[in-house]
DNA sequence: GCCGGTATGTATCGACTCGAAACTATAGCG
DNA sequence: CGCTATAGTTTCGAGTCGATACATACCGGC
């Protein structure tokens, strides 16, 4: 346990950090940390980019299931998207279908086998982890995250993410609700789905 | 914008989550998203290996600046860690030093080109956005994080990282502090540097 | 109907990351 | 002294990633 000894040095470690953000330098370290920590693709089945690819084609609604749509929502461009859905369908856990009304689109399914794969996210600690965090604790970290990833967005111009439920597109009904982009109705497990098109409605920002 | 009109195929869209951890599912993925996001290593001068490792070196204490150190901290192993290391010192932002009492190790210190390059770290945006943020959501979100990090690195059985302030192997004094861990004296700026050997002060868990 | 501009998706290339394994050198212990 | 553990490096193959080029399809104006 015990090391060396040493007395002197200590100017050595005074590091210039320049502005005055110490502690948020600290949070926003600790996100990417945490993060990393999490995906940890390390002896699991399958790469970071793949679990990332087949949450999303898992979460996302019917007109967000395509190869654009996820490279978007992953902040890269469409050839790598294209590389890790194809790896993807090779393993079998995705399924390519045909857009009846575009021939240049294709539309991704999770198979069973990408369901049952989906089971052993390593995300899985983590989230047993938050979900262990006490109820205010959780609330408001719920609540932060999703202004700041709102706001980190808008500052790198890129589109956000969130469910229909969430949506300003949307105009919510009893049993279904009317989405103004895509023009068609919704039922209620479809609002819980990522959506391309979501554009969050205005709370106080 | 407007896109086609669909009206059956809303059974498609049920996804089978299988467990009631929804919301938390949602926050994991947002934790990931927002990392993911912050980080972009598109067009900037680093990659994300190398601005994490620049960062840690910028922030560890002097028992803690090696590759092996390094390579705890990212959750990888010495080999990645020590290209990681090399690509720095060949681009001139680490520099090589020996250890007086450890032939076999290797320290790392931050140049000055190292310390102008942090100035560009596209984790900046990140760090604005979370300052941004109104004053008990920061609180909250700081003291929330630190113990999904806490409690992550405990169930992965990985070490965890943190400032000889918050360390238990720390007996604080006026201007100085002893460490049990190292068997030496640390001055206040060091308090605030990342330790290998970083062991949480119980709190409440 | 046709044509030009634009959007979707794929293939290829080079640079990089990453984990695994093999290797060297040193430390520490009996 | 020898044995084992640790620090660090190197090499290899698989995968990621961005850039570029390309084929196909949609969509507007004419």
């Amino acid at each position: 346990m015990a090391r060396l000894r040493i007395t002197c040095l200590a100017s050595m470690c005074i590091r210039k950090r320049g502005n005055g953000t110490n502690m948020t330098q600290d949070m926003a370290d600790l996100i990417v940390h945490l993060a990393r920590l999490a995906q940890n693709t390390g002896r699991t089945e399958l790469t970071a980019a793949q679990w990332t690819a087949l949450r999303f084609f898992a979460r996302a609604n019917r007109f967000s299931r395509t190869p654009s749509a996820f490279s978007e929502f992953h902040a890269t461009t469409r050839g790598t998207a294209s590389q890790t859905v194809k790896s993807l369908v090779t393993l079998g856990l995705l399924q390519r279908q045909n857009n009846a009304s575009d021939a240049r689109s294709t539309l991704l399914e999770v198979t069973q086998a990408g369901h049952d794969m989906l089971c052993h996210d390593p995300l899985g600690d983590l989230r047993r982890v938050l979900a262990a965090l006490p109820e205010d604790l959780r609330q408001t970290l719920s609540v932060a995250l999703q202004r700041a990833t709102t706001d980190l967005a808008r500052l790198r111009q890129v589109p956000t993410f969130g469910t229909c439920a969430d949506c300003s597109h949307c105009k919510e009904g009893t049993d279904t609700a009317y989405c103004h982009c895509t023009e068609s109705m919704l039922t209620k497990p479809e609002m819980a789905s990522f959506c391309i098109d979501f554009q969050p409605t205005n709370r106080a920002s």
